[in-house]
DNA sequence: GCTTGACCTGGAGCGCGCTCCAGAAAGTAG
DNA sequence: CTACTTTCTGGAGCGCGCTCCAGGTCAAGC
């Protein structure tokens, strides 16, 4: 397959698939008879496993380290490991701190309803001034678990 | 409270401040006698809540929006609730993307371990050639939900 | 008064992750 | 064969979000 077809297929710009060749991301490609690059597959799940790990926003260092070491083949593969696992537990932080991130959310909102509905000043301090330490934030009435879905 | 001891105390540098005055997403400080920045309180939260919106991948040109609306007082009140009520659902939407893709890397950490203890070839692409199209993904066993932290 | 240090402005520089371009060579169609 | 398209390489350019710097002002301590 020639890099305009892988191109399409994977989602990334020829110019962008040179790139990571360039850079090691992506192993130095097969040529064919003319000097140009030929994919197959196996190039084709690499991509797409390079494209969930920048979406789970492993940075390019480690993206860049881990293609190294898938590189250099079986004897890096406890390494590897040992990476996935780590960011493994860096996502389930993340999603700890997203979850956190909403209870603030969804109490600004509140505070925000409240505001539209009387006359209030504005005050616009992320509406939890005294509380919000990370602990629980109590809803301060019980109108919360909404999304722009809900009500629009 | 001088700008110093406002950096110290938002966590933002005082050229971050500055260059956050000049685009806007700070709104123009009241200046002493001497035309130096003196901060209050009330912009305290609100440098607060700015790195929540950061912290939430809020992109900056909606930050940008935001302030602006703030800035223009109560009359936006119901389109800043809207902004967060999107956001919020964004950020919803970014957890569930996160637990697929912790699923995912459960996957492979799996296949890993296999291949390290047998003395299988290499095959590294993804882990899932087969199956893995966003949908359930049934674990190959029934040992995961691990991270570096519990087997280290 | 003098030194020191925090602060000011405008603008240059930077690291990242691409993205685009010029000029050449090779494949493809008619 | 000509004409057109694709790909090639090396390198320049770009947008973001800061970060740093020069040269100057102002305030406080000695």
């Amino acid at each position: 397959m020639k890099i305009g077809d892988f191109a399409a297929k994977s989602g990334l710009s020829a110019d962008t698939l040179r790139y990571y060749e360039r850079i090691g991301l992506l192993p130095r490609t097969v040529r064919d008879a003319g000097g140009r690059r030929s994919y197959g597959m196996d190039d084709l799940a690499w991509a797409a496993f390079l494209r969930k790990l920048q979406a789970m926003d492993m940075p390019m260092r480690d993206r860049l380290e881990y293609s190294r070491l898938r590189a250099e083949g079986d004897a890096t593969l406890r390494t590897r490991r040992k990476m996935l696992e780590a960011h493994r537990d860096a996502l389930v932080a993340r999603q700890a701190e997203l979850a956190e991130l909403v209870a603030t959310l969804d109490a600004k909102i509140d505070h925000y309803i409240d505001m539209e509905s009387g006359t209030q000043e504005s005050f616009d301090d992320g509406g939890q001034t005294h509380d919000d330490r990370g602990s629980g934030i109590a809803p301060p009435r019980e109108r919360s678990r909404r999304g722009a879905s809900a009500r629009a």
